[in-house]
Order: C-alpha cells, then structure tokens, then sequence
DNA sequence: ATAAAACCTCGAGTCCACTTGAGGTCAAGC
DNA sequence: GCTTGACCTCAAGTGGACTCGAGGTTTTAT
C-alpha cells in the first residue's frame, strides 16, 4: 500500500472500471503494471489517465485496437509528460471534432426529413441511402467510415 | 419482379446491407416481409425507408433492440403515413441532439485539457473519472448512459 | 429445356469488448 | 496464526451484430 503505486483494486474503484476489464486492457497492452513480490499488479499513478483516455475514446467510437496503437506512441520508458498527453488529446479532439460534424450533417439531413414527413425516397438523401448513406458499405461501427 | 414489390437481392442493392442483413433484421422483427408463391421474401417499398431509419438510428449508437422498439410503434395494419415516419424521425432528432451534446460536452472539456497538457488528475475532469465520466458504472456502448 | 443466378433455412462461426468461474495464492486485521 | 478479502491465472461464456456455409428450391435468361 505504498502512497506511490495502486493495486488493481484501487486503480478499479477510482477509474470506475471493473478489476476484470484492467486485466482484459492490460491483456491488449492498453495499459502495463509492474508486479509485487506476490505476483500482484501495482499501477503507476499516470494509468488513471491512460484509462480516462481510453474511455473517452471508446466513447467517440474507436475500437480498442486503434486506441491502442495511438496509445503505444506514448514513450513507454518515462512517464508520459504533460507535452505527451497534450498531442494525444489534441489528436482525440481532431476525431471528436469529425465525428461531430458526421452527427451534426445528420441532424441537418433529418431535419429536411421532418419537415417533409419523410425519408421519403424521392426528396431525402437519408432516405435513398445507395446515395447518402450505406454506399460505403460495411456495418457501423467501423470508425473512418461511418457517414 | 412485380413494379411494386421488391425482392430481398433487390433490397439489398438499393439500401446498401447484405441479403444476410435483411434475414438477420427481419428475424430480429425490424423489419417484415410477404412470401411469393415460391416461399420468396417480397417487401413492399417502404422497407427501404424502415432500413434508412435503422441505420441513422445506429449511427447514433442505439443498440437494434432499441430501434426494433421505436419501430414497432409504428402502425403494423397499415403502410406508416408521411406522419407516422415524421413522429419517428423527430425522436430520432433528439435522440441525435442528446449525443451531439454530449460529445460537445466531452469536446469541451477535453479543450480545457489540452490547453493544461492534462488529463491531469488534479484539475481535470475527465482526469478524475470518479467524478465525470466512469460515475455511472457499466462500459460504453450503453446509450442513454454515457457521459 | 436447361444452366446460371438468386432464394430458402438453419446452424455455426466471427469480432468485439468484456464478464464469470474454478482453483489457488497473498495480505491485513484481530 | 488464522480467517477473510483482495489477487492471481486461464478457460469459457455472453451479448450484440452480423457473416458464412451446406444442402436444397425457385426464377430468369437463353
């Protein structure tokens, strides 16, 4: 119980994520622990943002898998210094921005519709979706595509 | 072939989602289908609409259970009127207002970060998820949950 | 008339993001 | 020193949203 280090149980309770999801995210190499003399996990205090970062990208929409990659462009020798974690937020809110402007041009669109009672095939785009919508094919979900 | 009815290959094409998609929806009550004299699924146009209105509604993040929900208060006897799909895309327009609002919310407050090279877990709220973000439990992908 | 393309059903498989459980170890309080 | 709660690993299970495949029928084009 050192003041420096938290136990998996504590990283749990503070960032508001089960002890099995840390596990599972430190699986994937999202985040890393060192070990006790008893094989337990002992966290640096910076994995609280890692895992703050983490939710607030997966909220925006990105699969772990990507959140990871950009996760991994953090030196991994230091403690990510405010500079480090400035450029990743930054680059969050460039993908918060985009997928913004998605929902919001979808708003616009749905709103030509509600005037007109719509989705009707002739007059809205939302409605004649080999044009607006689904030409990209795939499901939702996958990030740069969707819209 | 008939000019009013379409078959599911036809569907399909003009919505952009695979025959398995229909099957998989039409299984899961999103959407309804007639069978032709040789046990073939034949939809009236209107299925094109219902489709569009799945994936919008996805696009916001709404799970199918959800959408199959909002869709069912649609009238089954008779094809939805220009009112009915009016009705259905205003809830889907707050639907979508209340999602814009929280990435806004969440844009916001990552600015904040980003100007303090933060995510800092003194002075930021999405720092500190106790407090902002993990508070309510669960993962993502829940929806009127997040943030 | 026949071959090819489109359909059908139903069960299984996939990917993602986790959660659950079994079987066992470690640490903290009394 | 012993009990209890927190941890450990690893395999399997879950739920959502589909996709794939086998085996067989129907439609369409020539």
């Amino acid at each position: 119980m050192s003041m420096s280090e938290l136990s998996v149980g504590q990283v749990a309770a503070r960032s508001g994520v089960a002890v099995s999801t840390l596990h599972f995210y430190e699986a994937r190499g999202l985040i890393a622990s060192r070990r006790n003399g008893g094989n337990q996990r002992r966290y640096a205090r910076d994995v609280l943002r890692r895992i703050a970062v983490i939710r607030v990208a997966q909220r925006v929409g990105m699969p772990l898998q990507e959140i990871g990659q950009a996760l991994a462009r953090l030196p991994d020798a230091r403690t990510p210094t405010r500079a480090d974690w400035s450029r990743l937020s930054a680059a969050w809110r460039r993908a918060l921005d985009a997928r913004i402007e998605q929902l919001v041009s979808l708003r616009d669109q749905l709103d030509d519709c509600i005037g007109c009672g719509c989705l009707s095939l002739q007059r809205c785009k939302l409605g004649n979706p080999a044009d607006a919508l689904a030409v990209q094919g795939e499901g939702p979900r996958r990030w740069p595509a969707a819209l």
